[in-house]
RNA sequence: GGAAGUUUAGCUCAGCUGGGAGAGCGCUUGCCUUACAAGCAAGUGGUCAUAGGUUCGAGUCCUAUAACUUCCACCA
């Protein structure tokens, strides 16, 4: 076990600790009134692939908020699920059955689906497992899918509630359209890339002469479209060419120019060709001067028969032969480099094509009102506080949401089309015509945004739209902890669902971490190999380091670096720990341990004792703020610095006399604290040395500790850090004039009631300490003179003093700077004037000791 | 074009409501001191991005500037 075990060894336990937990199914939540419920929906990761390093993160964030608020006695629910993510699982599948040499189409519609559902069984698996890996405490009895039977009645349930309410229509709009996916995306998933590419010059021919204009495009591939030539009103120079005709290159049709605002005069040539068909901002001037609608392109990205000669081509790779045709004709005016921003499918990242097609849309205008609200009014509290502003921003601008999606992947939208009479209707399941009774019906084709069913994931896993006990206990949930790169996409959309739904903010809090960057700080990514596999990571470090490991230097919505050296730091405090424990238990076998009795400690036990309790009152405000990397360095200090550093050293003392069962008994009591403390941290190691300890119960449903006002021992506490100061000025000192640590120095003192002499002693590596005054060399501190004896004055020596020396008359004269400013006095409070002219007595004295003291 | 964030030791980052610059890693020196060499002790290292301002006092507040990052919008 742990005493024959030289170091740190993770692997040897880790896995039957999580076996213990499971078996005691100590994961599990239960609607349970006598406690107060503390509840974090899992953000579902994409059952695209396996969880990569940014979901370890996000998980341990909410495993350490869990497991807290369980130690302190909540009815504590970390419910687990997975998501479906249907245009990049489909993405996926398309790309598998390419490979056997299929199409989605050759197999059919309902073989497709199998084949999601097994691709979501094996994914949504390894995820889970990965996550029991990390040690993640969440209650996988409960594991969700956002395709599942639950889920999916939570899905039509919202879309018909919104549809009655006339939140969802159906209309012929300007879409976002991935010919790569054969989709249509929502705004948010266009990502936006700059791309080198050409302004290309075309002349457009007068109708009536032989002149021309010129158009600067960056598409020309759409001119087959062009239905006008837009200029503004106010340019000067082409007032009168205003409702002149003009002739499209190699299609040879005749369109009008018209004046619209729109067109900025001072870009390009001033000239704009007008294509309704495929841009936006086409459409709308189309729209404003009822011009035609001509298509070009359709749903595969490849060019119609408007194109003549080049119909039937991608329209892409049509480009260059359309420009050569032009050239050819002679009607390139010239061509120039241009850069600009091209809107990318964020799955697939094929260019996007703005196209005119009929989709699915939720109402947006009366839906983001209360969403703004309850972040406005406090209800609804984002940290960091700066996302706020994104979050109000965007709620604020939004446009109607697109949702429907061309897929075979996700849930079918549950609209019918009466073929007898023409009615359209929505229903939970197929049924006849509401209207004329017909049951000659055909449900829509498409399915709905993934997001949609993620809107809904806080309260569908908790049973919405019934009224479960769940519901009633756990919801509106705690917190919610994900990343700031779906604040916009994600968080909005449950917030306001999940009012719409349910009346009731789906979580009171909202955490953004930052994304896990390299060690160099590159974004992690496939082309650059750069990723990092959390289950690798916990093979060669351990599922507690890697957790230590990724929160420690987090702050919130900043980004992070991740590598090998915070592993190994983290690795190497474990292993501390580790040895730290090995100690305890060893004296503790060799002592026996009892209950910590007040007058039987000394000042050394108190100062531990108090400097546990503040840690304790420390984490618990840290973590209640969400400072998680912030807690988890105090404990480690603590630990590291104050345990290890300096009370087990200073009890190596103790343990050779008649203290021995009373610091063994703080040992263990501080350790078991400090492990409580840690665990949710890193709940492997300390629940396997809890149970080293031969504790029956499990560390991780032991009680959080709680700050004690009778173990504040404010004065012991300050007497020490001064007696370890005057052991490092030792030490230091020692160091400076040349003689070596383990070298046997005898100490001198003129403190006659200096108690504390065997822990100084042994700290200073001291022969002894004898009783003695005005020595070659003194070392002055709060508790008293202190001097080293030589046997020889060292230059080295008289070197040291000088510095000291001046060290303290450069303190003595800033004092007496501050002190004989007006502004100082009068402004600044007293308490601070005060001690700051204790402090220059105090200087003043300690200078005239040192001037004293003498180098010969 | 609009907005936000970052800028502190060689590197990664802390520094709460303004009151004497911190940690870890690295580096230097000395140590296997019977829990730990994944360790111990000591040390080196910073005009806190720049320029102004407010204040008795600014890393901290205000205003500009620069560099980097991100988000939003997008003009053909």
């Amino acid at each position: 076990m742990m005493k024959d075990q030289k170091a740190f060894d993770p692997k040897s336990f880790e896995d039957k600790i999580f076996e213990k937990w499971t078996r005691q199914n100590a994961f599990s939540a239960k609607v349970n009134p006598n406690k107060k419920p503390y509840c974090i929906i899992m953000p579902p990761p994409n059952v695209t692939s396996a969880a990569h390093i940014g979901h370890a993160m996000d998980g341990t964030l909410q495993d350490i908020l869990i497991r807290t608020k369980r130690m302190q006695g909540y009815e504590t629910l970390w419910q687990p699920g997975t998501d479906h993510a249907a245009i990049a699982t489909e993405y996926k599948l398309v790309e598998k059955l390419a490979k056997e040499g299929k199409t989605k189409e050759s197999i059919g519609r309902e073989r497709f689906e199998k084949e999601a559902w097994a691709w979501y069984d094996k994914y949504g698996d390894t995820i889970m497992s990965q996550f029991k890996k990390m040690g993640f405490s969440a209650d996988y009895s409960r594991y969700k899918f956002t395709m599942d039977s639950t889920s999916t009645d939570a899905v039509l349930e919202a879309f018909i509630r919104l549809f009655n309410k006339g939140l969802v229509y159906r209309g012929k709009r300007m879409t976002n359209w991935c010919p790569n996916c054969g989709s249509a995306v929502s705004d948010e998933e266009v990502e936006y890339i700059e791309e080198k590419s050409h302004m290309w010059h075309i002349r457009y021919k007068f109708a009536d002469n032989d002149g021309y204009i010129v158009v600067a495009t960056t598409r020309p591939e759409t001119l087959f479209g062009d239905v006008a030539v837009a200029v503004n009103p106010k340019d000067k120079r082409y007032k009168n060419l205003i409702g002149k005709y003009l002739i499209v290159p190699l299609v040879n049709r005749k369109i009008p120019i018209v004046a619209d605002d729109y067109v900025d005069k001072d870009f390009g040539t001033g000239m704009v060709k007008i294509t309704p068909a495929h841009d936006p901002n086409d459409l709308e001037v189309a729209k404003r001067h009822d011009l035609e609608i001509i298509s070009v392109i359709d749903k595969f990205g490849v060019l119609t028969v408007q194109a003549g000669e080049f119909a039937g081509k991608k329209a892409i790779d049509m480009r260059d032969e359309i420009v050569e045709k032009l050239k050819g004709q002679k009607l390139i005016e010239k061509i120039e480099d241009y850069s600009h921003s091209v809107g990318h499918c964020y799955r697939c990242k094929q260019a996007i094509e703005p196209m005119i097609t009929e989709q699915w849309f939720v109402k947006m205008s009366d839906l983001a009102k209360p969403a703004i609200e309850c972040v406005k009014n406090g209800q609804l509290k984002i940290f960091a506080k700066k996302f706020e502003k994104n979050y109000l921003h965007w709620l604020e601008n939004i446009q109607d949401w697109c949702i429907s999606r061309q897929l075979w992947t996700g849930h079918r939208i549950p609209i019918y089309y009466c073929q007898s009479c023409g009615n359209i209707y929505t229903s939970k399941k197929p049924c006849n015509c509401p209207k004329c009774g017909s049951n000659n019906y055909v449900q829509d084709e498409d399915v709905l945004d993934t997001w949609f069913s993620s809107a809904l994931w806080p309260f569908s896993t908790l049973g919405w739209p019934n009224d479960t006990p769940e519901m009633k206990y756990f919801y509106p949930t705690n917190v919610l902890v994900t990343g700031y790169d779906i604040l916009l996409f994600w968080v909005t959309k449950m917030v306001y669902m999940g009012i719409e739904c349910t009346g009731k903010v789906p979580f009171y809090n909202t955490i953004l971490h930052g994304l896990v960057r390299d060690e160099r700080g590159r974004k992690m990514s496939k082309s650059l190999g750069n990723g990092i596999d959390p289950l690798v990571v916990v093979n060669d470090y351990g599922a507690d380091a890697l957790r230590i490991a990724l929160i420690k230097d987090m702050s919130l919505g900043m980004d992070s670096r991740f590598g090998e050296t915070k592993l190994e730091n983290a690795r190497a405090f474990l292993n501390k720990l580790w040895n730290a424990s090995k100690f305890v238990s060893l004296n503790a076998d060799k002592f026996g341990y009892t209950e910590l009795k007040p007058d039987q400690l000394n000042d050394i036990d108190k100062w531990i004792l108090s400097k546990l309790n503040n840690l304790i009152s420390n984490v618990t405000r840290n973590i209640d703020k969400y400072d998680i990397g912030v807690a988890i360095s105090n404990i480690i200090n603590f630990i590291w610095n104050d345990f290890c550093d300096w009370y087990i050293e200073f009890v190596k003392v103790d343990l050779k006399s008649d203290r021995a069962t009373i610091v063994s008994s703080v040992l263990v009591n501080v350790l078991e604290t400090v492990l409580k403390l840690l665990h949710p941290f890193a709940p492997f190691t300390t629940e396997f040395i809890y149970q080293e300890f031969c504790h029956e119960d499990l560390l991780m449903l032991a009680d959080y500790p709680v700050f004690d006002n009778k173990l504040k021992y404010k004065k012991e506490e300050l007497f020490i850090e001064k007696f370890i100061e005057l052991i490092r000025n030792i030490r230091n000192y020692r160091n400076k004039i040349g003689i070596q640590q383990t070298e046997k120095i005898i100490i001198t003192t003129s403190n006659q009631n200096f108690k504390l002499v065997e822990y100084l002693k042994k700290l200073t590596n001291a022969k002894d300490l004898i009783y003695e005054k005005n020595e070659k060399l003194e070392i002055i501190s709060e508790i008293g003179m202190f001097g080293i004896k030589f046997e020889e004055t060292k230059n080295e020596a008289k070197k040291k003093l000088y510095e000291e020396i001046e060290k303290v008359k450069h303190e003595i004269s800033r004092s007496e700077g501050l002190l004989k400013n007006p502004g100082f006095i009068a402004k600044a409070p007293k308490t601070l004037v005060d001690a700051e002219k204790k402090k220059l007595e105090k200087n003043k004295e300690l200078l005239n000791s040192m001037m004293g003291a003498k180098c010969e």
